[in-house]
DNA sequence: ATTAGCACTCGAATCACAGGAGTGCTAATA
DNA sequence: TATTAGCACTCCTGTGATTCGAGTGCTAAT
């Protein structure tokens, strides 16, 4: 048996009455379509088709029918098109970034907003990773006895700082001290090359402090990925509308799931090669995650880059999903370089 | 009609039972409990004039009663006896903040976690206040022409820095001035009284740059308030455990609630004046909160002092609530303490 | 003042039954 | 040969009707 072009467009039919209703459909409601003229009888038979190559399910005997997750799989990947948005939803988008927002994290926090709001899914913001931005200034400050705080000023504004061990007896002119060499040094390197190890002549230089450098350096390092904390998640209760979760054993499985952040940084860090990585129900290695879908995109500022997601229903509008991701991504990219070309 | 010594102890006896099973309490139920040798008409009569009284409440003719939110409040007033933690939940506590947490954020984050897994409520913590801490230093640093990052050092570490924007052309020497005339300036200050206006030989030295000092102190006082972003939450999805919120409707009222975190921030902030604040249900002015209890409690950092709180059913161990707070509340205070104290 | 006894109430669970949406199959049709 | 009308059949859903039992309120006895 094959597949061919009626099958298609009679599944598409079945798969878009679906994500709009959630209930069973069954032959008649297709058939009664403007652009199907066949009856119902005739599509009970390619139906039945569809069910044997597994495109289709039968909650029971006498229930329409619900696509399978190969079918979503199958409409995402062939019969699905391009959604666009109106120019009314566009202006909307301009219309959220337009206010004051002056600091990263504000920025994230209104598009993960945005993103939940117009799509009625969970939404999830990435920061966009810092790997690659240029060092602009290293500075130390005392903070007590033996601790300093380290303050990393990059391209992209400053980024998070770090309290380290320092010395015993380091006074406050040593510091500056260290401070400007690290400076000169590493002055337009990718925080990603940051590393004492590779230069002979810092080590030279700072020779008795050479310790507390790697100790510094490391603790940069590691607060280079923004780590789980640097997902904004927003509309997390929007899945308690779809019929899927009225259930409440499940709809806890599935929040209780959100509550620790680092599933969805493994989701969101997981494809950032392509523009668009879609995980169907049980394609997600996540439990708690299986009867869900999950679209992730990514999104540049100047050569870094962030992503975004929603967590849906499995029955879910991808094209128009796809699109706001698009559109969505392309304006908090613009805006966050708009924002830190501004600042040099 | 008086509430004698019986009524109390009967109504005692019907929120215990009430509490631990959520199903209205019928008079054999009572009857039958050891230390009440009353049969169950007794108990009947007692109870009837309980409801006339307001304390009790009947879902429907042929139930049992349920305690009214005038008896939870009674109950907490007086009835009540202060409950005590068994040694193996302190050990439980103490090890909680046997790890390695250098940073405040993870102890907030750590105390809200030990307080919602050992409640099952929902639990949030408060960073504490910063505005009695003394100035330790005050650093500013070039981020990019025309900004730079002001950070202050406190007895406490750092406080949060904050992008200000300062005259252009102001190089890293000039700053480096600044910073050490503020420094010197406002040493031991404590962060609520520092302030431009009122040193006039502050103003003078700086003259020039005065409005940007201006702008740098304002941004630093509005920075002092923790915020809604210093409220940590856990075990939101706790409250799905009770069976009154099986309904999906009221645990999204619920949720949604929380999601914004201005209303918990309220919550914990109104009440700092006493060692406890308890509202029960319709005594909390929010909406979505009127069918909870919400329990907070306050802790101290030496002279500084946070909070911290659970939501939960009205239907709540709120003696048991009370002794966790109380202990947890201690712990976080010393550890946050001692953190600080080992600093200087 | 307490309690045994009893009639009464009302929700929860169970069951039977009708209604209806939908299927699958067969035979007729173009 | 593909399509379709017709029809029996399935099985879910909603609705009463019925039963069951927990619990009450009242009265009379202790």
């Amino acid at each position: 048996m094959e597949l061919d072009m009626r099958k298609m467009r009679i599944l598409q039919a079945i798969i878009d009455d679906y994500i709009l209703t959630a209930t069973p459909v069954g032959s008649r409601t297709i058939s009664k379509l403007p652009d199907i003229s066949l009856s119902s009888a005739t599509i009970r038979n390619e139906m039945s088709d569809l069910e044997e190559m597994g495109y289709l399910e039968q909650p029971h005997t006498s229930a329409g029918r619900i696509p399978s997750e190969k079918a979503y799989r199958l409409y995402v990947n062939s019969i699905m098109r391009q959604a666009h948005l109106t120019e009314a939803e566009k202006r909307f988008i301009k219309g959220c970034y337009s206010n004051t927002l002056d600091e990263l994290d504000q920025v994230i926090r209104q598009t993960a907003w945005v993103l939940s709001s117009m799509t009625k899914y969970t939404s999830m913001v990435l920061k966009p990773a810092l790997r690659s931005v240029k060092v602009k200034r290293i500075q130390l400050v005392p903070v007590s006895e033996g601790r300093a705080l380290a303050v990393v000023v990059t391209d992209l504004g400053a980024t998070r700082d770090t309290i380290i061990n320092v010395p015993r007896g380091m006074d406050y002119s040593q510091m500056e001290r260290v401070s400007n060499i690290l400076t000169e040094r590493f002055q337009g390197t990718a925080l990603q090359d940051v590393s004492a190890r590779r230069i002979p002549e810092l080590r030279a230089a700072l020779d008795s402090q050479r310790e507390f450098l790697d100790e510094a350096l490391s603790a940069l390092h590691k607060s280079l990925d923004t780590g789980p904390g640097g997902v904004q998640l927003a509309g997390a209760t929007n899945i308690l509308n779809y019929p899927e979760y009225n259930d409440v054993e499940k709809a806890r499985g599935f929040l209780a799931a959100l509550e620790t952040k680092d599933m969805l940084y493994k989701l969101l860090t997981e494809a950032t090669d392509v523009e668009f990585s879609i995980r169907i129900g049980a394609e997600n290695e996540d439990k708690d995650m299986q009867d869900c879908s999950v679209v992730t995109a990514t999104y540049k500022v100047g050569p870094t880059i962030g992503s975004l997601g929603i967590i849906g229903p499995v029955r879910m509008d991808y094209a128009r999903v796809m699109a706001l991701l698009r559109h969505i991504g392309k304006s908090v990219g613009e805006v966050l370089t708009s924002m830190f070309e501004e600042d040099r």
